[in-house]
DNA sequence: CGTACTGTTGATCAAAGTCAATTGAGGTGG
DNA sequence: CCACCTCAATTGACTTTGATCAACAGTACG
């Protein structure tokens, strides 16, 4: 049985978006919308709308709590909005691996829309906040807000080229190399979100080893490794990216495949319209 | 330089598509179109729309040849016609890997509507027919036929989705079960794709070394543990599954990862709305 | 003060990579 | 038509990476 703490709108709203006083800011917008805004010309009035879905239906899941079940079809799309999250998938025997981490601002569940049984669970790592969005709520919005649609649209194709990158990574890349370039990933996602790069990663070394494709032992020993050449540090049992710089020239990083930026945003104008 | 022949409509399509006559049966038509009639409700006119715009602008690729290149900026939408390509990540010191095979029906390049540099590579692995639809054409298709886009939604997560099971597979089955679970996934998509799921395979052992995250070395035993296994088979050096059964044992596959079948094709209707 | 996790370390083993050489098929030019 | 060339496939010997098995330490928590 899932544990899920459905909590009240409105108290949510006020205890994580301070700004809700109505100024449209984007520095203290909600994750999500802060980062629709650099894929698409998304106006203030498309932010606010998002905005206010997210704020209708949030709840907190406790940590280590599968909040998408495997298996599982779902009514709504959810959306972190606080706290860290991971999908996985599990073989019949019991092997995992965790096929994407889920920050604040990340859509956890655009899968929700093929109305089929999920064949990924996604787990709070520490304690999250999910806000959640009914198919129907997101059918109205995007109906009446063709740019989110857009910016949905892109959302979905960069999250799918992260996918692609985690395969090359795993396939190509040492363990060393693997862990270094996931460490760069997270890094350069945490500032992207607008969150504290050099903030402690809240991951145990098992996820690490689910996500980069190798045992808890090994992952061990690799961390081990990173931690002696200095490229990562541990503070209070918690786990710090020590040199950036470091860990993007082991891993060979380049963040093109993150698709940030709003380069060429104008470019994708007519996109958008086409696939809405 | 790549080397394309462009190639007028009328005569490829009447190539191509014997069917042209204008009449509806699904059985003949495009493989694309075939394939989203089943994710969503398309009618017959949203079909004939989308068939049109397939015949429009169909290019001949030799086999061996990049098409998509790495870095490039697309204006078109390819979506495959006949043959196969795959999609391929490469590291600066040469290691490569294969993301994704593109079977007749797929769309190959969602992410060309990012307006973005490709992260990743496409090749034609034998002579290859490929569509090309231009954003613009595309915007005009989908916005009068929100169908057509809901089911390009679907078959974008439906890619997502394939794009985790390779994660999962390359990361935690070994050598044998991996390329066993590749098999299976070829096997089941062209069967699903209309076409011969026992039509020999025209992969070289490097390309499923590349796909498979092993040396062609390795791949080159795994293949012979699968042949004297009784498994795959070789026809005149053309690759051949012999038992889709004893495959699909060796590697655990479920295909529902793939999210065939239109099972589910009305529940999904809003969602196609929503995010249309 | 046990109990239950993570995390840590060591010893050993198996899977897959690397290096190197050979085979075989198909294509080309003489 | 045949010698030659090229490239994919094949095989063997050896090495490396990472998995497995096993034990133990440190913390957290009731």
């Amino acid at each position: 049985m899932r544990v899920l703490t459905r909590i009240s709108a409105m108290l949510i709203s006020s205890l994580i978006n301070p700004h809700d006083a109505g100024d449209d800011q984007p520095i203290c917008a909600p994750p999500l919308v802060r980062k629709l805004s650099r894929h698409a010309r998304v106006t203030a009035a498309d932010a606010a709308a998002l905005g206010k879905l997210l704020d209708l239906n949030v709840r907190l899941v406790r940590a280590r709590t599968t909040f998408i079940e495997l298996g599982s079809t779902q009514a709504e799309i959810s959306v972190m909005v606080q706290g860290w999250a991971c999908r996985y998938k599990l073989l019949p025997d019991g092997r995992r691996q965790i096929v994407a981490f889920h920050l604040p601002g990340d859509v956890c569940d655009f899968n929700a829309l093929l109305t089929e049984a999920a064949d990924t669970g996604t787990e709070a790592i520490g304690d999250v906040r999910v806000a959640g969005i009914t198919k129907q709520a997101l059918a109205r919005l995007t109906a009446e807000h063709p740019r989110i649609s857009q910016a949905l649209w892109w959302e979905s194709l960069a999250s799918a080229s992260v996918q692609r990158e985690w395969l090359t990574n795993v396939c190509r890349r040492n363990a060393l190399e693997r862990m270094a370039h996931l460490f760069c990933e997270l890094y350069a996602r945490l500032e992207a979100a607008g969150q504290d790069g050099q903030a402690p990663l809240p991951l145990a070394q098992v996820d690490l080893a689910n996500a980069c494709g190798m045992t808890s032992e090994h992952a061990n020993r690799t961390l081990r490794s990173l931690r002696v050449a200095g490229l990562v540090s541990l503070q209070d049992r918690k786990l710090a990216i020590a040199s950036p710089d470091g860990l993007a020239a082991l891993a060979g990083f380049d963040p093109a495949y993150l698709h940030f930026g709003r380069s060429n945003a104008t470019a994708t104008e007519h996109v958008g319209a086409a696939m809405v």
